[in-house]
DNA sequence: CGGCAATGTTTACAGCCGTAGTCGTCAAGA
DNA sequence: TCTTGACGACTACGGCTGTAAACATTGCCG
């Protein structure tokens, strides 16, 4: 079990991630409404959006459905892949794959509050009763 | 409480990450030895080693000190300390700073054996009696 | 109908990253 | 002492990233 379960997205950077964030919020946008929402929080200028729409399309993490003489984008991969991808490769490289010791870690260095620990807790209750 | 508190050293990538991981299992170390733990492993020659440990010594993540012709290289920041920052960066990058939402995202995905489950429950027990 | 505004495509370019070769020096052995 | 091997410093170079300008096209407004 565990394969490795290479994902079939090239890689998604920092600044592409922004990207994604705003068409998992909601996808079949434009790249200028795409802006609207990344780019005065991250001082860039249309031009950047579009590089990083292309390179998303290229990468296989987009789709682009042409809409006239423009293209609406939506998201290819699910956000929680991602985000499970990039957890695991975390914990890979620096918790020899071990998920609990993340959790330890971030228990000893109070990276967790007091509710964070509830609501641990909690779920620990749920799933395994 | 909480402040971002940017490191002092800059970002370490994953090539320099295999360097300073010897270094931290055993500091004092030269680039020979150094390459005599990981050179096969990763399919490095020296050089590619000797290159690694510079760029670490000039991101401030390493102490060279000279020994004869040659320098002992060793860690300046913890590995606690590193693996406590690149936690935190993927807590806020992708669960909006919250750890539990982490926890949760790898219990959900089944990132979690039993086995880790029972570990992170145990830890609970002792962190809140 | 003609020019403007919007939109994707192409090109740019500096900086970082992975990987390594070359150069100059110096210590130790022959 | 002469040579050779070990070392760090400098150089290299292609690919990826962040950031964007220039260019081409084309629908729309006047």
């Amino acid at each position: 079990m565990n394969t490795p379960e290479e994902p079939v997205h090239e890689r998604i950077t920092e600044a592409e991630l922004a990207v994604m964030d705003v068409l998992w919020e909601r996808p079949r946008r434009t790249a200028a409404e795409v802006c609207d929402e990344v780019c005065t929080a991250r001082g860039w200028s249309l031009a950047t959006v579009k590089t990083l729409l292309s390179r998303l399309v290229q990468k296989g993490a987009l789709a682009a459905e042409p809409d006239g003489r423009r293209y609406l984008y939506s998201p290819l991969i699910e956000r929680a892949a991602y985000v499970g991808g990039e957890s695991r490769r975390l914990v890979d490289r620096l918790f020899g794959g071990s998920a609990a010791s993340l959790v330890a870690h971030l228990a000893e260095t109070e990276a967790l509050t007091e509710d964070d620990l509830a609501e641990i807790e909690a779920l620990l209750k749920e799933l395994r009763p």
